[in-house]
DNA sequence: CGTTCCGCTTGATCCGGATCAAGGCGGCCA
DNA sequence: TGGCCGCCTTGATCCGGATCAAGCGGAACG
């Protein structure tokens, strides 16, 4: 049984439900920790945050957290590990939504449907914090604070799912991606210029609307331009601004 | 001066401030109305959503109803009229984000940055309700099913943003992006099947990430298939079924 | 009334990335 | 240990849509 985090930072197969010396290390860098810790974790209010908050996992490579057409109840913030969101299109295309690290929740597009209208897949193993969302809503109604932080990750969620769509050229595509995992891993605490990636070519290449041979060749094009060491699925960014010169035109605007 | 409506409902050249006849009207059809209308008007809290609501307009054909860094206050509803939201990337090229009809609210992507991070251009002769967006939140706090209606609609707009970044044939593209546009008319009260389209055929493919010439042969060729009817931006949409058929991969999944 | 400009259409050519095809490498299981 | 299978890489070819180019018609304006 294989057993890497991209950090390293779960040394051995974990029990089920992570102790609190991990929970605390990981809610300091979870979404919701401005909503949490921020505020106090004292206030007698934020501890039915905590009460509402149910421990999952672990899931392993390739379960589903919740399938498409699933009820929605929850959201789930991810602990460790990591997952896509996809989706089929009518002629049975995969399509990937996205990819969401430690810290990251997903199923925010689901509050509207009342359906997950995706699959949430997990690519390494992988453990969640999940927020039954009625009980959420509710709080929320007491606690601006987390009222405003749930208006605020929807809307964020908006801002990046708009840049995906313009037309832009292969390395733009895969230098801005590169960029933007960097940027989410060291704002996690997790290294921003080395790390693992748990998702294959074929999933990279269809998040980018490419196809997987040209990821590749970008990817060996990048290596002999020296602006990144690549072995498998390991990455290291040796021009962080060379890249973000690359994919500008999809980042942070 | 020209003053042409999609359906042709305001007549003159209104007053600043639109009539109580049109104000019921229009009501019924926007994106509140869930909210406002079905849990009863009479009701006194929901007198405080009338209140802070403030009638802005009209905006000329080119006028910005609001601006990229512009600092987020409000959260606008179209009244009557369309919008394009566009912002421009980091080499100055246009980006279509959307196109909004009467009933359908602009701004939510604002409420994270804390900024507006697209411009909003009036696509002709347009009325606005601009809700004051620390005020709404506020009464959100006490009104769980405004909250709930504030979540939804969030969710819904992350939904049909991640329609777009699909890679998609130009027939389906712009097959689906008619379909859509006669379903948002229809769940509007206007016709869903003749239509004026307020937006160039420019804005159209841009939206689209086509180019130009590329949606003027679509159109052309869904003519000569006997798909539609169209004489510059008045079209007809012959057979929607064919249409749908055409553009099922970016519709409803 | 003619001129200019802009949006739209149509035709010709070009190119980036998809697709097709062939190996290489490593992990897993019998 | 050998064989299989999935993932990745690299090369050759093809095609959809971008780009370049030209012409048309309507609106604004002198």
């Amino acid at each position: 049984m294989q057993f890497k985090h991209p950090a390293g930072r779960l040394r051995e197969p974990p029990s089920p439900i992570a102790d609190d010396g991990d929970e605390r290390h990981f809610c300091g860098t979870c979404a919701f920790s401005s909503a949490c810790l921020a505020a106090g974790y004292q206030k007698p209010e934020l501890a039915e945050l905590q009460c509402l908050v149910e421990h999952v996992g672990p899931f392993r490579t390739g379960d589903h957290v919740f399938r498409t057409g699933d009820p929605f109840r929850a959201i789930y913030a991810v602990r460790s590990g990591t997952v896509k969101t996809r989706m089929f299109d009518e002629d049975g295309r995969e399509q990937v939504l996205g990819f969401y690290l430690p810290g990251e929740v997903i199923g925010l597009n689901a509050i509207y449907p009342e359906h997950f209208p995706c699959d949430a897949v997990a690519l390494d193993t992988a453990f969640f914090c999940r927020f039954s969302f009625p009980a959420m809503s509710a709080l929320a109604a007491r606690l601006p604070a987390l009222q405003q932080h749930l208006f605020r990750m929807l809307s964020k969620e908006l801002g990046s799912a708009s840049l995906l769509a313009g037309d832009h050229s292969a390395d733009e595509r895969v230098g801005a991606f590169l960029v933007d995992l960097a940027n989410r891993y060291a704002a996690r605490g997790f290294s921003g210029t080395r790390f693992h990636m748990s998702m294959s070519r074929g999933d990279i290449a269809n998040y980018l609307r490419l196809a997987a041979e040209t990821v590749s060749r970008v990817l060996t094009r990048f290596r002999t331009q020296q602006l990144i060491k690549i072995d498998g699925r390991e990455i290291e960014l040796l021009n962080l601004a060379g890249l973000h010169q690359i994919g500008r035109a999809l980042l942070h605007d």
